[in-house]
DNA sequence: TCTTAATTACGAAGATTTTCGTAGATAAAA
DNA sequence: TTTTATCTACGAAAATCTTCGTAATTAAGA
C-alpha cells in the first residue's frame, strides 16, 4: 500500500465528500451520485477508486462480487490537510486572514455566529488563564 | 486570451504569491525565489509564467528586453476563488464549519481573535439593526 | 570588435490524472 | 438451461501540468 498525497485529486476529494456522506458504499451508487451533477462514465468511478484504494485512501470489502468501498480517514483529517495548504499557500500562512475573508463572504446565520463566537471565548479562556 | 480556471494550479499559486508580496518582477527572480525552497529550472519557471499570460492570469511589460510580469487579478479575488471552491468541495458549502476548524487547530493571536470578533460584531449588528 | 552571458520562444518529453472500451467472470432473469 | 445484465480488471488513450534542452536574439563585458 503505497503512500499518498495529503491531498486528494478534485476528483477523489468529490468521491471522498459521497462516501463521508452516506458511508460504505458500491461503486454504482457513487456513479449514480456523481451523474446527478455531471456525466460520467461507470468504468471511469471505478477505475478511479480502485486507484484510491491502491493508494490506501478507500479501504473496500471484496467478500462479495459487488465491492463495498468506504473511505479510509475521516473527514476531518483530509479537510485539515487541505485547510493547512490553503493557508500556507495561498494566504501565506496566515490563519485569520482566511477566516476573515470566509467570515466577510458568506453569510453566516446567527446560531453559527454564536457558536464561532463561543468558540473564541474558549480559545481566550485557556489563554488567560 | 483564453479565459483560466478560477483557480491556478499549485505551480501557478506559488508564482502568484510571490508577484503579489514583491509586485512586478522579472522571470529570473521569480525563479531565484523559488529556488530558495525547492530547486527548478529557470525555463520551466519561463514557460509556466508564459503559460499564465496566455491565459490571462499574468500581463506583462514587454518593452524591455526583460520582460516584467505582474497578477492580473488581486490576490483576495483569487484566494476568494479557493475559498468557495474548498467550502464547497470539502465542507458541504459550511462556512463556518471550515472557519471552527481553522479557529481550532491554528493557534490565532490575542490581537487576532480581537480583530475576528469585532468582525462578528459587526455583521451581527448588521443583522440585527 | 569579439566573446560571453542572459533572455525569450519553442518543442518535446515526463508525470499525473481522467477517461473509457473491452474482456472475462458472476449473478439474475427468461 | 440459456440469455441478458452487472461487475471487476486491465490497458490504453486523452487531457493537463511540469520539466527542461536547444536555438535564436539581444545585451554586456573583454
Amino acid at each position: 500500500m503505497k503512500e499518498y498525497k495529503s491531498v486528494p485529486t478534485d476528483s477523489e476529494l468529490e468521491i471522498l465528500q459521497l462516501l463521508w456522506q452516506h458511508g460504505p458504499l458500491p461503486v454504482r451508487t457513487v456513479n449514480d451520485l456523481i451523474n446527478e451533477k455531471r456525466e460520467v462514465g461507470y468504468t471511469t468511478t471505478l477505475k478511479i477508486m480502485q486507484i484510491m484504494s491502491e493508494k490506501g485512501m478507500l479501504t473496500r470489502d471484496t467478500s462479495s462480487r459487488t465491492h463495498i468501498y468506504q473511505a479510509d480517514k475521516p473527514q476531518e483529517e483530509t479537510t485539515n490537510n487541505l485547510l493547512n495548504k490553503i493557508i500556507r499557500t495561498a494566504y501565506n500562512g496566515s490563519a485569520s486572514k482566511l477566516i476573515m475573508q470566509a467570515l466577510g463572504n458568506h453569510k453566516a446565520s446567527a446560531d453559527e455566529l454564536k457558536e464561532i463566537k463561543s468558540l473564541i471565548q474558549e480559545i481566550e479562556n485557556k489563554k488567560n488563564g
